[in-house]
DNA sequence: TGCTGCATATCGTAC
DNA sequence: GTACGATGTGCAGCA
């Protein structure tokens, strides 16, 4: 569980602090809009839904593509409005009512070239209490750690979170035979997360004290892509199942 | 280069088929939200703006974080509104106006439940011309497939997304002695690329008909680090000059 | 501040 | 439809 909600409070006493609330403004407006930066985007001239955030940030939406905007720009940044000039609106086939310039501290531009506004509006949302997450791999990670059985009878955990130089290691078990067994846990396995295994089971089998060290990785989805490159570094693949698991922690909690 | 408009006049087609055009809504509510899906999620009662597309999209917004919503729903999805029951309005410290489930095609779901709304309203936004973007990394790769004297006199493509069992490498040509070179091509270089590349070098030199297979990681540019590995690794970096590669492309569209 | 790793990532594309 | 890589990824945690 997480608590996300810091940040809207802390806006909020700035904001006070400077004497005014910033609201979330709304306009639906025919656009062009322009993207320099990372890359280049352009939007021709149609009717769009713009939204400005209380932090300052800028975005572009069609009806569709959910919640992902056509364009944007990423709070910090900064808004400069304009008129447009007479050239701007002698190139345009259009009744231009504004120009918007949005910058942030990089060299990234979008410019909103405005023309004719149909609503636009400022609505004041106050303070979020914030976001109580619950069931991410965090959550997996103590399951398992709780739970060494899953993997065999006999086996016990060394420790959670086990310090390496180029990181913790999610899990460390001890297996029947008093083996070191390296637990990577992740909610989706790909390729990556077996490349990050594998560097630390390098400096771990690196370490007579350890040695020999072997390693799981342990997912509720493995891709079959990281399915092959685990086979080929002689590492387990482990599908958990975090609904039985939960099951599972709740039988313990009833036995003792 | 790229068009991504098909979707949206598609979807305009098929809305007047069906005798309506679906328009973007937009409410101004106090609303709890939870969320049931690949996690669990919940949001306290609060003032936020909703947003439904016409794709039947639902997301929640807060007045930061830029473009991300809170909590959402994509599409597809449809929406089931009812009246809150008389156990609902008793449970509630709040005056509740309506019980939102939306649902999609797995066991998701996102139940809004709304109190007091201080805007709710409708806007046509009509076709989408749709975004252009330039300057990608399939741009960058499709040029430097076009231009392989940019490596060396007398190389030559063998194939551009040349196959391999762990997925395609960006390029492979043969050099002017007749060797395979394994091209990665990145917007910017950094070391997910390098791994990514030593992986492809690794399986194509277990391969006697093709061996010695030898590397490039060629970008825009490169990070240090990147750099450092790939030295490592006996891979060498190539920085490529995107204007300078439209250029070129443009001379030889000139000679022949 | 910069790097690392997660995400209800989303999105396009090849197979 | 599924798998997979790219993304203006965004974003939080941490050194």
């Amino acid at each position: 569980m997480r608590e996300d909600g810091a940040r809207g409070t802390q806006m909020l006493r700035w904001s006070l602090w400077h004497g005014y609330i910033k609201p979330v403004r709304l306009i639906i407006a025919r656009c062009q809009v322009d993207y320099s930066g990372r890359l280049t985007a352009h939007l021709p001239f149609a009717k769009r839904l713009i939204m400005v955030k209380a932090d300052g940030s800028v975005s572009i939406h069609a009806d569709d593509r959910a919640y992902k905007p056509l364009n944007w720009m990423s709070a910090p940044c900064t808004l400069a409005e304009r008129e447009p000039t007479e050239d701007e609106r002698a190139a345009f086939d259009e009744e231009l009512t504004a120009i918007w310039s949005v910058k942030n501290k990089g060299d990234d531009e979008l410019r909103v070239t405005l023309g004719v506004v149909e609503f636009d509006n400022n609505f004041e949302l106050g303070v979020e209490p914030g976001l109580v997450k619950d069931g991410v791999e965090a959550q997996l990670q103590v399951l398992l750690a709780e739970n060494p059985g899953v993997f065999g009878a006999g086996w016990h955990l060394v420790r959670r979170e086990y310090p390496t130089a180029i990181g913790p290691v999610d899990i460390m078990y001890r297996d029947e035979n008093g083996a070191n067994v390296a637990v990577e846990v992740k909610r989706r396995g790909e390729i990556d997360g077996v490349e990050q295994l594998t560097r630390y089971l390098e400096l771990l089998n690196a370490d007579p004290l350890l040695r020999p060290v072997r390693g799981i990785f342990a997912a509720q989805q493995i891709k079959p892509q990281a399915k092959v490159v685990a086979a080929e570094r002689g590492i387990e693949c482990k599908l958990v199942d975090y609904e039985a698991l939960q099951g599972n922690d709740h039988a313990e909690e009833r036995l003792f």
